[in-house]
DNA sequence: CTGAAAGCGCTTACAG
DNA sequence: CTGAAAGCGCTTACAG
């Protein structure tokens, strides 16, 4: 009834390996339990084959209902868990997505990861998520993301270079790429959204509009860069300030500055939605209407725009279609339809003019 | 040197197993990629061993530039990705933690979110998601989780007995239960905030406060009754009303009605954050200023409250420490360092009152 | 109803 | 610098 027993981890060394037959073992009582039980610790204590264990613990017919408690309560009792990985090597598992974001508290990120995941759950696939500003050291979290996953989606900003060497050999498609782009990637284009909108600030007769923009170096960033120029283009002598991040406080900070300083100010063009609601928050606090005296429009299409009176108009992003192009690109590539490498594979995701009441 | 090659998929029938010598191979050159590649193949196409593969693929040394880089090559045109169980099953990897969550789209779940995964990367754990409101197949997606992690924690909800059932033999660790606990929790109890809350309201001289309640039944939820309990304790008669969900959308149309129906109303009592955000929308569409006329609380203490003015007074959870609590508990029965079956552990964390600008 | 054999894809000692 | 052997923990046919 007895079978060979395998070695602990304390005496496991260039064991030989024991062979059918290899007479009486002590299956020894551990006091402290030293390694995790395995199937083979179950079938050692139920006194059963390890298939009868797999029978067990899976459900299958073929077991008696006696074999079956009896396997289920060594089971319980060596407290054992199936390795995933065993189980993985032999019934395959080539559903696991990678979704790396830059920081899960603002809340651009929540919305795309929902689109993301919706889509993924929806093929079958589950999402593990990496958050490069949360997590401590953040080119470990890239690395082990690519370890434990079959295709990586996301933010990889300026380190995208690095982070796709440490995904190894995963497939991955860039969001909304920042630099040259190295592998499949999905653009997000403000191009015409912001011409639409430009358009629409001398529809309703705007005539002082002020960029409030964001960027880590002082500099306009290339979104306020596109705001500035259409603006011009229309004839407008537009003011920007730039924040030094996208923050709702700064947005705040900067609306009353610009406030004071340009009194004939009727129109904010804020760098994202997040900082449009502190632009709302500062303009609510001078005691200025929106929109009747200032109008102020966002940049994302964030749900957080309709919770707030006025609700804010935007430049948004349909982040369902984003996680559709990239799901749809990653998935490809990994079935061999898209090339995996030489001609990267690009999309592009436009946003759109939502005009809701700020604006 | 060329060894034995595997079966291909197509024609792996209970074949003989090749011995070693077993002859000559044909490395057929598959016209399109019926299976992933394998170190197998790779090893085949390079003329190299198993291991060999291994040094080049990990970076190891011992392995001479040229071989490696024929190696690499052999990989690269094969598209060769080592299979992660194949890598588990010996480097083991028991560092994947579930997070259960109910619908990333509602801005309490990302916080949470937030505060778990940076907790986890600290300790250099992945943290895959769950949401079982955007999975279409919410049994499935907890299933899932289940067969793929080393731990869950999260938000069962009602269906906690089923699916803890469903996530297999990993242990979880249930937040916020709302029935009978089964296995360890971590419990948010906001009953003393509450108090603080009520005794605030008397002594900034609030005279009629409003409950706006949510649930799904139209009855008063668990803490819509705490609320009214508490104020009825000291004196107060309050109005209640029972949105049908915690949305912005409900928490202002009940607003506005309360506006119009109790003249003399000064506070709302809002269910959580989300529904107070459209409290103040309400107040604010109505002309009714906020704190000066009526004063607003939310529960959750989200940052999405920072983001608005007035800034939203709140019953907070320190979501951080729920996190902790819940990965100290699952971490610990992992080890054994708690009892995994038996007396369920239990730890709770309460909210508490924090005042910004609205109350 | 139960078990002996083979194999999933990888890495880790150990020899040469 | 390279390879033959063993084994990680599981399941899937195949025999009895």
């Amino acid at each position: 009834m007895a079978r060979p027993a395998r070695l602990t981890a304390v005496s496991a060394q260039s064991g030989t390996c024991a062979e059918p037959g290899a007479g009486p073992v002590s299956v020894s009582e551990p006091t402290a339990a030293p390694t995790r039980a395995t199937i083979h610790d179950v079938a050692a204590a139920a006194g059963v084959s390890r298939q009868t264990v797999t029978r067990a613990m899976n459900g299958m017919y073929g077991i008696s209902v006696a074999t079956k408690g009896r396997v289920l309560a060594a089971a319980a009792a060596l407290d054992y868990r199936p390795s995933r990985f065993g189980r993985g090597l032999v019934m395959g598992g080539e559903h696991q997505l990678g979704l790396v974001v830059s920081d899960l508290r603002n809340p651009y990120s929540p919305e795309l990861a929902a689109a993301v995941l919706r889509l993924a759950a929806a093929k079958g696939w589950n999402v593990m998520l990496a958050d490069v500003e949360l997590s401590g050291d953040s080119d470990r979290a890239v690395q082990a993301l690519g370890a434990q996953t079959d295709v990586v989606i996301g933010y990889l900003g300026s380190r995208a270079a690095e982070w796709i060497q440490r995904l190894g050999t995963v497939p991955v498609v860039e969001l909304d790429p920042s630099g040259e782009v190295l592998r499949a990637a999905v653009r997000i284009d403000p191009g015409p959204a912001v011409e639409d909108l430009a358009d629409h600030l001398v529809s309703v007769g705007v005539r002082h509009p002020v960029v409030v923009d964001a960027s880590g170096d002082g500099r306009p960033s290339q979104r306020g860069v596109l705001m500035l120029d259409a603006l011009r283009r229309r004839g407008y002598l537009p003011e920007i300030a730039v924040a030094p991040s996208a923050t709702a406080e700064h947005g705040a900070a900067m609306t009353t500055r610009a406030l004071e300083r340009f009194r004939r100010l009727d129109a904010v063009l804020a760098f994202n939605d997040v900082t449009a609601l502190g632009v709302l928050a500062a303009c609510r606090r001078a005691g200025v209407d929106v929109p009747g005296a200032v109008r102020v429009v966002g940049v994302d299409g964030l749900s957080l725009g309709t919770l707030v009176a006025p609700t804010l108009s935007t430049l948004a992003v349909d982040l369902d279609d984003v996680a559709r192009q990239a799901l749809d690109v990653a998935l490809g590539m990994l079935s061999g339809a898209l090339p995996r490498s030489g001609p990267t594979v690009q999309r592009t995701v436009h946003h759109r003019l939502l005009l809701r009441e700020s604006a």
